[in-house]
DNA sequence: CGAGATTTGTTGTATGGATGAACTTATCCC
DNA sequence: GGGATAAGTTCATCCATACAACAAATCTCG
C-alpha cells in the first residue's frame, strides 16, 4: 500500500548494490581499483561479505578482476576490482535538431560503437527521422560481439537497455513525445515508430528522457570525482533546456519535466528563449541565423560592439532567470552546456554578476558558473549511463545463474 | 565513504518504521485502525514478525493497542493499531512578524499544549523577543505531565525535541537565522540565544526551518488522505514564502533554501513581494498597510474597482512566478497559503489563468490551485510534525528497554 | 446450544545471509 | 629460509524473518 516495500532477504540485494557502486565508483573517480578488503572496509560489511557478493558479481560480468600489481608492501597482494569492459552495455541514442546519433557505452564507460549522422530536423518528418535512427540502432548494435560482428575469440556483449534523449517534453510511461518545439514535433509515439524499424528497440524498449537531462546525467558523471555534485545545468541550443542535478541524481519532478526554463519571463516580458536563444544572439549581434555560433564566437573575439552587446544582453538575462532557479531549489552551482559551453568566455562573468545580485542566499553560499566538460553529444553518452544506472541500482536481476553455483 | 552505509541486522530497524508508518499513516488518512495481521498483508511481512515488532512498539508507547470492537465476520476479533496520545510529543515554536507561540503535539497529533503571544515584532531585538519565547516553551513543556505538572494517574510524556519557524533563511546545521528582512534580523544565533532562557531548548536544540516550509508540511500533512501530495505552497504574508512538496516530503534543497520565490522578477522588473505582497496590496488598493488584509477583502466583495484591480494585479504576478516554479520543479499543484488563502477566492481564478497560460506542460497535466487546509499557526504544527517524523523514520532509537525483555 | 468455520494472534522450528575467528595463500624483509 | 604482514577463504554462530502448527475468540448453522 504504501510506496516502501518490505523487505526480507533482499538485503542481499541491497549490499550487492552497495558492493557494486563502491568498485564501480572508485573506478569513475580515479580512485585506485579496491580490492575485496578495501570494499569491506569502504563499506563496512565483513570481508567474507564482501568477498562473497564479489565472486557473484564476478561471475556475471559486472565487475572485473585485474591482474594484481606488484605491490610494495608486505602480504598477499591484492586483486584488484574494476569496472568491466565489453560485459554489458547500454545503448544511448538522441534526435536533435541538426544530427541524430547512437552510442553504446558499457559499465567501465567505454564507448563500444558510435554513430552520428547530421542533418536539419526542423520540421522533419517524425516517421522518416525516426525509421532512420532506428536502422542506426541496429547497425549499432549489429556491430557488437554476439549480435552479429564476426569477432572470434569476444565474449558477447549483453544490452542492459536503451535510452532515447530528445529536445522536448516526453511522456516517459507512455514512450510518447508530446511537444518539441524547434523540431515542430507533437504527440508523436516515438517508441512505436522506433520499433517499426529496429529491432533491437522493439526488444528494449527505450527510455524516453529530456536531452538536457541525459546531457546533466553526463556532467554529473564527470564531476563526480570531487564528490556527489548538485548544480543546475543548461544547455543552450536552438532553444534552451536546463536540468537540475542534486546530489548526482537528476531531479526530474513528477513527469520528468522540471527544469524548464526557456519560457521563463524576464524583465521586459519575453521570454528567455526569446532573448537568450541562439537565434536571438545572432540577431542581436547581427548575423545570419543560419551560420550557427562560430561567427558569433569570432566577432566577440575581434571585440565587435554588436556581437559583445548581444552576449551581454543575453548573459544577463540567462543570469537572471537562473537566479530564479537557484532561489527556488537552493543549488547555487550553475554549468554552463551546448552552445553556452562554446561562448562560455563571453557569457560567465556578466552571467554570474546576475546571480550574486539577485540570489537571496549569495553573502553565504557564493554562487559559480561553470563550463560543461562533456561533449557535443553528452546528451547520448547520460542516456546509456542512466540505463546502466538501473542496473547498478539493481544488480541482482542481472545476475547470472543466480543460484545455480550454489548446488553441489 | 558512500552516503550508503552497510546494514546487516538493520533490516528490522527498518521493518519497525515501515509498521510504524503503516500504524500512523492509517490514522492520519482516517481509515480504521489496523489490526496486527491488516498490517502484515499491507507490507507484505509476515504475521509473526509484524506481531513481534508491534509488541515492540506498543511497549515503547509509540503505537496504541485499541478496544477491540465488535466486529460482524465470524473469527477473533482484531485488536486495533492507532497512534497514541500523551506518550511521545513534539515541541513546535515559531517566531513571526506579529506573534510568537508554541504548540505541543503527540504522535496522535493532538495538541497537548498551545501558547501564542500577539505582538509587533518588525526591527525587534532578537535577544528579548527570544528571551520571551524560550520562557514560553519551558512554561508549555511545564504543563505537560511529567515535566512539572501535577496530574494524578498520567504518565510522563517524553519530548522527541523541538523545532522552531522562523520567516527567513536559516543556518540548520549551526542553528542561526541568517536573515529576516521582515523582522530586521540578521545573523543572529538563535539556538544559542534560546538556551539561555529555556532549559528544554537547551536540552533538546531546535530544529530551525523556514516558516513556510514547515507551514507546507502541515499541509501535506492534511493531504495525505489522497496519497502522498505534490504541491508548491506559497504563504503570503508580509513577505511572502513558498515552499515545495514532493510526495508529502518537503523538498528543503541543499541548506533548506528552496522555494525562495518573493524575490522573482515579474515582468516590469520589479520582485513578485514589491507587486503581490501585502504591504503592496495594500497600498495599491489605496488603504493604510498597517489595517491588515481584512479591509481588502471587505473592499473586494463590496465590489470596489481599486480593490478588486490590485488583486487581480497581485494574481496576475503571482501566477507567473509560480509558472516558473512549475517549469522549473514540474509540480502542477498550487497551494495558496497564509494571507492569500484568507483571500484566495479572488486570486484564485487570476493565478489560475497565468498558470495554465505560461506553464509548458499545462496541455497535458492542468495545473490547480488550491486553498491552505492548515491553520493559522501551521508552521507550529508543521515543526513539530517534523521533528515527530524523526522518530518516525528511525524509530528504533525510541524504543525503551531495547533487549532486557529478552533477558529470561 | 454445541460443533464447525473463520480469523486473529502466538509459539515453535527452519532458513538465509551476515559475522568473526581461524586458516590458507602470497608476498616482503631480514 | 623464517618471521611478519596482508588478502582472501572456510566454518561455526547469530539474528531476523518465514512457515506451519496451534491457541484464542467470535460467528453461524443445524
Amino acid at each position: 500500500m504504501r510506496s516502501t516495500p518490505a523487505r526480507q532477504g533482499s538485503l542481499r540485494e541491497h549490499n550487492l548494490g552497495i558492493v557494486l557502486r563502491e568498485v564501480l565508483e572508485a573506478a569513475a573517480t580515479g580512485a585506485p581499483p579496491p580490492s575485496r578488503a578495501d570494499v569491506a572496509s569502504a563499506t563496512g560489511l565483513a570481508r567474507a561479505t564482501v568477498s562473497a557478493l564479489v565472486d557473484r558479481l564476478v561471475a556475471s560480468g559486472l565487475v572485473a578482476e585485474l591482474e594484481p600489481v606488484p605491490t610494495l608492501r608486505a602480504g598477499r597482494p591484492a586483486v584488484p576490482l574494476a569496472a568491466p569492459s565489453g560485459t554489458l552495455a547500454a545503448v544511448g541514442a538522441e534526435v536533435n535538431v541538426d544530427y541524430l546519433g547512437v552510442r553504446i557505452v558499457d559499465l567501465a564507460r567505454s564507448v563500444l560503437v558510435e554513430r552520428v549522422v547530421h542533418g536539419d530536423h526542423r520540421g522533419s518528418d517524425p516517421a522518416t527521422v525516426l525509421a532512420e535512427l532506428g536502422a542506426l540502432v541496429d547497425d549499432a548494435v549489429g556491430a557488437l560481439p554476439g549480435h552479429g560482428a564476426d569477432v572470434p575469440d569476444a565474449r558477447p556483449v549483453r544490452l542492459a537497455g536503451a535510452s532515447l534523449a530528445l529536445p522536448g517534453l516526453v511522456d516517459r510511461t507512455a514512450g510518447t513525445l508530446l511537444l518539441a518545439p524547434n523540431l515542430g514535433w507533437r504527440e508523436v509515439d516515438v517508441a512505436g515508430l522506433l520499433a517499426r524499424s529496429s529491432s533491437v528497440l522493439r526488444e528494449h524498449p527505450p527510455l524516453l528522457a529530456n536531452e538536457a537531462d541525459l546531457a546533466a546525467r553526463a556532467e554529473a558523471d564527470l564531476r563526480r570525482a570531487d564528490g556527489p555534485p548538485s548544480f543546475v545545468y543548461v544547455s543552450g541550443e536552438i532553444g534552451i533546456g536546463g536540468a537540475i542535478v542534486l546530489d548526482g541524481q537528476i531531479f526530474g519532478g513528477r513527469h520528468g519535466w522540471a527544469g524548464e526554463l526557456g519560457h521563463t519571463l524576464v524583465a521586459d516580458g519575453r521570454t528567455l528563449e526569446q532573448v537568450a536563444g541562439q537565434d536571438a544572439m545572432l540577431r542581436a549581434a547581427g548575423l545570419d541565423r543560419q551560420a550557427g555560433v562560430e561567427p558569433l564566437l569570432r566577432a566577440a573575439r575581434a571585440g565587435e560592439p554588436d556581437a559583445l552587446a548581444a552576449l551581454v544582453a543575453a548573459a544577463t538575462a540567462l543570469g537572471a532567470a537562473l537566479a530564479n532557479v537557484v532561489n527556488v531549489v537552493d543549488v547555487g552551482h550553475v554549468v554552463l552546456g551546448g552552445t553556452y559551453a562554446r561562448l562560455a568566455e563571453h557569457l560567465r562573468a556578466p552571467v554570474l554578476t546576475a546571480l550574486s545580485a539577485r540570489v537571496l542566499a549569495a553573502p553565504w553560499v557564493q554562487p559559480t558558473v561553470d563550463v560543461a566538460r562533456g561533449g557535443d553529444v553528452a546528451a547520448m553518452t547520460g542516456g546509456a549511463l542512466a540505463v546502466l544506472g538501473q542496473v547498478v541500482a539493481d544488480p541482482s536481476s542481472w545476475l547470472v545463474e543466480p543460484e545455480t553455483v550454489a548446488v553441489r
